[in-house]
DNA sequence: GACGTGTGAATTGTTGACAATCGTAGGTGG
DNA sequence: CCACCTACGATTGTCAACAATTCACACGTC
């Protein structure tokens, strides 16, 4: 336990601070991040800092260059979504696919979790939270069908198009269509109809 | 410069040197890889193995488990195949198209280079290097389009088929068709011809 | 004023030491 | 014989210090 609350495995607890303000914008993509000035705000050492950082810049994040440090990565162009979405729907419907026969009432009750949360992230209009609620969600379908080379792609893929996540939730008019369109999926799940809740992904996937 | 020849900047050596054993079987699915073991054979310290090893984990080569360090990921299952080829298709043609009207003769003198040594590797049967170069010249169209989301979606990718790639060159009667392919994917490319070179790409992957 | 060179501060990369955790082996009790 | 507990060695996670590199600034020269 660190002065700043933070506990052993501290890599994974600062990649996921750091990726926050990133995706907030507290982090200017071109900015330099310095693992001293890291180190300093986090009060830890440079070591797990440095796996952090090593971790942003797999997920593409953030870009590294030997001996400089690393820059945020800029913001990736609208233009790759007309690119990711045919991929995340080839991903994700084969993924529920793969589980939908054996989906099983933990299941249930991890979605409806979700959901609760996802609600209430509506009602308050934390946008950081309904992006990461959207994303959990969507990486549960990855995490249950069992395929870890799924679930890696999966992940980098959402990486990089995070803030096209977060600035389509902040279009929205009513935020709580957020929480009703992974509703109807859930919903559509328990009526157990494959081809319905495959379609129904899709559409959510966009 | 280490006793073993590394030189400042060890993670990417390191973990380049760990993906190739990983890939050429000297290191079992299942087996545990000890941060001190490394260490010692790669005569660094414990530091830059550490930073390695989270990269490997991010590629999916390695699953970590926190206290309990990493393990080497099992290979994909062959079924992946079918997902990933079309994902494949998708990524590298949109890269191709992005850049294929600004081809200019650095390019090209690039492709040689890697060609060159494609056909060396292919004579001497040598299947680490086929692979390696293989995919460097894939990735050399990743590069070019210049778009870091679709790199890191691109080596993710990758990452995970690497053994599909091994397994597919050994199986070939001829090495030799390895080099004729890519030789022929950059003929069209100096034709100029882009449609033609797309429809080359797509069924050199596979 | 423009360009080149040198210096030093800040930072990155690596190392070795200490603290914490885990797994295994052995001992004890029921 | 089996279950539980404890101890210990090996390893992981983190820290602070040292070495190497980069960049910005100041100064000198043309």
């Amino acid at each position: 336990m660190t002065a700043r609350g933070l506990i052993r495995g501290l890599r994974e607890q600062i990649a996921n601070q750091l990726r926050d303000d990133i995706l907030s914008g507290r982090f200017e993509a071109g900015a330099r991040l310095s693992e001293t000035m890291l180190a300093d705000r986090f009060g830890v050492s440079r070591g797990p800092i440095r796996e952090a950082l090593v971790q942003l810049t797999n997920e593409g994040m953030l870009v590294g260059k030997p001996n400089c440090g690393v820059v945020v990565a800029s913001a990736a162009p609208d233009s790759i979504r007309e690119l990711i979405v045919p991929i995340r729907r080839t991903v994700e419907t084969y993924a529920l696919r793969q589980f939908f026969d054996s989906i099983t009432d933990d299941d249930f009750a991890a979605w409806e979790e979700l959901l609760e949360q996802m609600k209430k992230a509506c009602q308050k209009k934390d946008y950081n939270a309904t992006v990461e609620l959207d994303v959990a969600f969507h990486r549960s379908l990855l995490v249950r069908a069992g395929q870890p080379d799924l679930l890696a792609i999966w992940q980098t893929i959402v990486a990089r198009i995070r803030m096209h996540f977060r600035q389509a939730h902040m279009k929205m008019k009513d935020p709580m269509r957020i929480y009703a369109e992974h509703r109807a999926i859930v919903d559509v799940f328990r009526k157990g109809d494959k081809e319905a809740a495959v379609r129904m992904l899709e559409v959510n996937i966009e």
